[in-house]
DNA sequence: TGTATCTTGTGAAAACTTTCACGTGAAAGT
DNA sequence: ACTTTCACGTGAAAGTTTTCACAAGATACA
C-alpha cells in the first residue's frame, strides 16, 4: 500500500461521506460511476483510488455499499474513536471546539486550552477553557492525539513543540505560519486567507481560470 | 498567462506574505533561494511560478521586494479591496466575519446574513445580522463579490444558487456538501472533517505517509 | 450451456507538475 | 577592460497524477 497521494486520501473521505448518505437511503450496491457523480470525480479515479487498497467490488455488480464503506473506515482509521484537543480559544477555537461533525465522526474533542486568564476556567457546552500550562498532564490523562491549533501566528510554533513534545504526532494548523515539524508528525493546514486570495485570482484574472474550480462532474454519459 | 495550476496560485499567496514580511524588516531585494526557504518550497519553483506572468528579477542581484510585491498583489488582485459577505451566521460565520486578517489584507465583510429570527439583528463589532431575505438588496447596495458561505449542509446549495443569482461570482464554501455552480463561477471548499480524516488516516498507515506532510524547506545548501 | 450485458481492476498513455541544469545578463572588484 | 561571481529565466528531464481502454469475472436469462 505504498505511495498513496494526498489527493487518493482526500477523496477517499468524500467516498465515505457519500456512501454514508447512500447507506441511509437504504443503497446496496453502488457502481465506481454512481460513486463518481455523487463524489464529484470520474469512476476511473474512484477505481485508480479504490486498487491501492486492495479489490472492493464484483465486476459487472458494483461495490457492496455497507461493505466497501466498512473498509474505507477501517483505511482511513475511522472505526474508532480519536482524541483531540484545541489549543487557542479564541472565536476560531471555540467555533472548532463546539463544530458538531467532529463528535459525529469519531473527533472527540477533550480539552481546549488558552493562556489567556480571562478565558480560562470559561465552560461551553460540556468543555471547560484550561490552563495551557496543564497541556502536558492532561493530554496525557485524556489521550489526546489529535492537535487543532487554533492560536495566533505569534505562540503557533511554540505551542506545536510543546504538543510533539507531549508525543503528538497530528496537527490541525489553523494559524497562519508555516509550522516546522519533526518527521514523521501529520501536519495539515487550513488557510483562509489564501483561499480568498485565489478566488480574487480567479475574479481577476478570469481567463486563467477555467480548471479546477467549479464542482460538477465531468463524466460523459 | 494560460494555464496557471491552483498550486501556483497557492503559492503566490505564500509569496506575498513572506515579502510583506521582508518588506517590514526592510528587505531591499531577496534571491529565489530566499524566498523559496521562507515560503517552504524550492527556488527552481519560485522563478517557474513568477515566470507565468512575466520576468521580476535582476540576473545575478534577484528581486526588488517593493516591486515585485507590488507585480504579485496585483495579479492576485489584492491591490483593491474586495466586498465580501457572510451567509451563516453560526460559530464558524462569526468566526468567520470577525476574524482580523480578511480585513487587513482586503477582504472587507461588508455583511452577514442568517435566516434565524433569533440571531437576525445581533450586533457584532460593527456588524449586524440581517436577513437573508434581504440579501438581493444589500448584495446591490453594498457591492458584494465574494461570500463566504458558512451554513449548515441544508442551506448551502439554495444559498448558492442565490448569491450566484445575485451576480456573485467566487464562493468560499464552508459547509460540508459539494455545490454545483455554474461555469465562471470560482468555488473554493474549505472542509475540516476531510482535513481530520486525512490525519486520521497518517497515524493508521505511517508507512504510507513521509510525503508532503512536513514542512521543512529541502533544498540542499 | 451459451450469449449478452454489466462493471471491475489495471497496464499503458496522456496530462500535468516539479526539478534539473545551463545559457545569459548584470554587477562588482581588480 | 577583463574577469569572476551571482542568480534569473527557461527548455528539457524526471516524476506524479489522471484518464483511457480493454481483458476478464460475474450475473441473468433463454
Amino acid at each position: 500500500m505504498r505511495n498513496v497521494s494526498q489527493s487518493t486520501v482526500r477523496r477517499l473521505s468524500v467516498y465515505v461521506r457519500v456512501l454514508e448518505d447512500l447507506e441511509r437511503r437504504g443503497g446496496e450496491t453502488v457502481s465506481s460511476r454512481g460513486l463518481a457523480d455523487r463524489a464529484g470525480t470520474t469512476s476511473a479515479q474512484v477505481r485508480k483510488d479504490l486498487s491501492y487498497f486492495g479489490s472492493f467490488g464484483k465486476r459487472g455488480l458494483g461495490y457492496s455499499v455497507p461493505e466497501l464503506l466498512k473498509s474505507l473506515r477501517a483505511i482511513l482509521g475511522l472505526d474508532r474513536a480519536w482524541g483531540v484537543a484545541v489549543v487557542g480559544a479564541g472565536r476560531i477555537g471555540q467555533a472548532l471546539a463546539r463544530y458538531p461533525d467532529f463528535a459525529n465522526k469519531g473527533f472527540d474533542v477533550r480539552a481546549v486550552f488558552d493562556n489567556d486568564p480571562q478565558k480560562i476556567g470559561q465552560r461551553w457546552d460540556d468543555l471547560e477553557v484550561l490552563d495551557v500550562g496543564d497541556l502536558p498532564q492532561v493530554f496525557r490523562e485524556r489521550q489526546i492525539e489529535i492537535v487543532i491549533l487554533a492560536t495566533g501566528a505569534e505562540s503557533a510554533q511554540s505551542v506545536a513543540n510543546q504538543v510533539v513534545a507531549c508525543g503528538v504526532r497530528a496537527i490541525l494548523n489553523f494559524a497562519p505560519v508555516k509550522l516546522q515539524v519533526p518527521a514523521g508528525v501529520g501536519l495539515n493546514n487550513v488557510n483562509m486567507v489564501p483561499e480568498l486570495e485565489s478566488l480574487s485570482f480567479a475574479l481577476t484574472n478570469p481567463q486563467a481560470t477555467a480548471r479546477g474550480v467549479s464542482g460538477a462532474s465531468q463524466e460523459p454519459s
